[in-house]
DNA sequence: CATTTTGCTTAACAATTTATTAATCTTGCA
DNA sequence: TGCAAGATTAATAAATTGTTAAGCAAAATG
């Protein structure tokens, strides 16, 4: 949502692969990190919070499966792709990767031009996930193509940073959003604005559309709830 | 997430109970499957593959922590709940159940009220695939992601430091806290609050929440029991 | 190309909610 | 009884959010 450009994380401990992948990925408009084992990865994924992770399997210090146990714990990694790269017949780490919580596998070896097609097809994914679903929730509906919101059938416009606010938050009614979370989400984990921003927005929101659907958890964030 | 309406399957050696139960149930809109003994609920569920599964744990042919043991290592039932029916005070099968991959207990006699509750209680949990960090104790269910406590499905709101402490203390039932704990986690060790504060907070919990739920174990600490 | 409109951000201040303290009761128990 | 630990209450402090208006930049308009 807020930058254009994804972001990759491969980590892997054979720096071959790495620069390889990396540099073909870069190719085609991918802005790529790379991490040499686990607790590399994970300071990383930290730091830049990128769209897309791919682990190895096998690292030192942490092994992909023990980085993405983690990650899917903390909040901002919960819709963040995660793949494991895996040795064709390791049917086990297949089984164990998905028991936490990854989302594919890429087996190797592969050749950099399938990595990129594949790579080019997660985002596919996301992006249909994120914008072609209406969400509709009592009187309320709204609409990703459209970029509207529909209040008991009346269009309600919201700009863009309303709207990209109002969806993230309508993605899981009920569930709390951090101001942190909102920020990485909606304006970018590097871009820094004043803490007042949030509330501004919620505020134009709340006012075009009426009713009370943004619920303020005081020292926490905001939720989506009818 | 396919089908729409639920599938269970319950497996009892004790026709009465299957009847009860699977009629109460099936009121509430779930398709039940019924079995009576081990190798017979096996075979029901890879026909049927519910989405939860209730096993007696005193069962002919096989008993119900055998049946669990195999339908985990079948790939198919990885993500099914599997609960057990157990004597109030067997401990021995708690811990044995969870070693094989029970998902909780239900203990026995049982009123068929309440194992509806119970029922839609284990479908909210698996609704909400990564909320599974909910706690639920009775009526009372606490919700990390809502930042919200339900007391028979009422919503509670609670403040920060409120909430934070409630589910400090409702992550180990029964386990008494010291007050410097509760301060070290809540509040942090540098952090330096009156003697009182805790007491207040607590006071406000109770309050709201309606129900007796903290005990205070005076010179010690708090816990949370029902 | 100048003008207008729209959207985003910020700053200042108001309002509200939450946290803490201090003072005063209760209660259990030696 | 009298003390000690905690409960309760209300007042106050602190933290957080809401609101408004204004400035600026980018986009749209004529």
């Amino acid at each position: 949502m807020a930058p254009e450009t994804k972001k990759i994380l491969i980590a892997d401990d054979e720096p071959d692969i790495l620069e390889i992948i990396s540099y073909n990925l870069q190719l085609h408009g991918y802005s790529v990190f790379t991490a040499k084992d686990g607790e590399h990865a994970i300071k990383i994924a930290n730091e830049v919070h990128p769209d897309l992770i791919i682990l190895d399997i096998m690292m030192p210090k942490k092994n992909g499966i023990e980085v993405c146990k983690q990650l899917r714990s903390q909040t901002d990694f919960q819709d963040t792709i995660i793949v494991f790269l895996t040795a064709l017949n390791d049917e086990l780490s297949h089984v164990r990767g998905l028991e936490f919580g990854a989302d594919d596998f890429i087996t190797k070896p592969i050749s950099p031009k399938v990595m990129v097609s594949k790579v080019n097809s997660f985002f596919r994914r996301i992006n249909k996930q994120d914008s072609s679903r209406a969400i509709e929730m009592g009187d309320l509906r709204i609409e990703p193509e459209e970029y509207v919101v529909y209040y008991k059938d009346q269009p309600i416009n919201l700009a863009k940073k309303e709207f990209e606010l109002l969806s993230y938050l309508a993605s899981k009614p009920g569930r709390v959003f951090l101001r942190n979370e909102i920020l990485n989400k909606i304006w970018g984990n590097d871009v820094i604005v004043g803490d007042r921003t949030i509330d501004v927005h919620i505020r134009k929101i709340r006012q075009k559309i009426g009713i009370d659907c943004i619920t303020t958890v005081k020292g926490v964030g905001y939720k989506f709830e009818l």
